[in-house]
DNA sequence: GCGGCATATAGCGATATTACTATATTCGAG
DNA sequence: CTCGAATATAGTAATATCGCTATATGCCGC
């Protein structure tokens, strides 16, 4: 396997390294939306979504369509999903012990 | 979906977010393997895979096996391996474009 | 127990990410 | 062309991660 692949794959993963990454994914999955509406949904702050989407975008998880002044966003490869089925299924598995858990709650908590 | 679930699989993502991890999981994808024989085949010093084996370890993706003095490490969920067989084909429905491409090729020079 | 091998961890500068605030861009209405 | 709404980017301080060197732990043979 190329050295370049592997780098390619590890930025792949990075781009989805992150809670809000993973929520606007997981929104998306269900169809296209504005930026605004993932803001609603997701109760954030604007240049936040924009930031995450931005990360996204780069990475070409993500791909805009402009519509005047909105952009409406939707996943650029439906395999995405499945990548995060497959994630769950390995949470599923218990793949996470309980240890793990109690000490990724407290991070939760502080953030 | 609770948010706890989401910061699971970021978390996850993110430990699965380095170069060299991926080489690991994908030579582990083979069997099981020590960190002697990880550290020849990728040629790297011995306490960085030990680093990155730590990492892992520490999201329960790969489990430690002790014999004697030498530990043997093996993938927790062969599931893993399906997560980057689909992250591989997502890179071939050329997610990942040629701009990209390059742009990563470049800093793959620098390090 | 003692020496030595395999593995793990500590500590440290350098670099990257994050959330945030403020500002910039872009577009349609009138 | 000007205004206002939707989105994007700049700049920044706090935090996290990286590779590295040095050191620590754990186990076997003697």
């Amino acid at each position: 396997m190329p050295r370049s692949l592997q780098i390619f794959k590890a930025d792949f993963f990075r781009a989805l390294a992150h809670p809000i990454r993973i929520r606007i994914l997981e929104v998306l999955g269900s169809g296209e939306r504005t930026v605004q509406e993932l803001q609603e949904m997701l109760d954030l702050d604007q240049p936040i979504v924009s930031q995450q989407l931005a990360v996204l975008r780069g990475k070409n998880i993500v791909t805009p369509r402009k519509l005047g002044t909105t952009t409406k966003y939707a996943l650029s490869d439906p395999l995405v999903t499945r990548l995060l089925v497959v994630a769950r299924e390995i949470f599923n598995n218990h793949l996470v012990d309980t240890q793990t858990m109690l000490k990724e709650l407290k991070r939760e908590g502080r953030r």
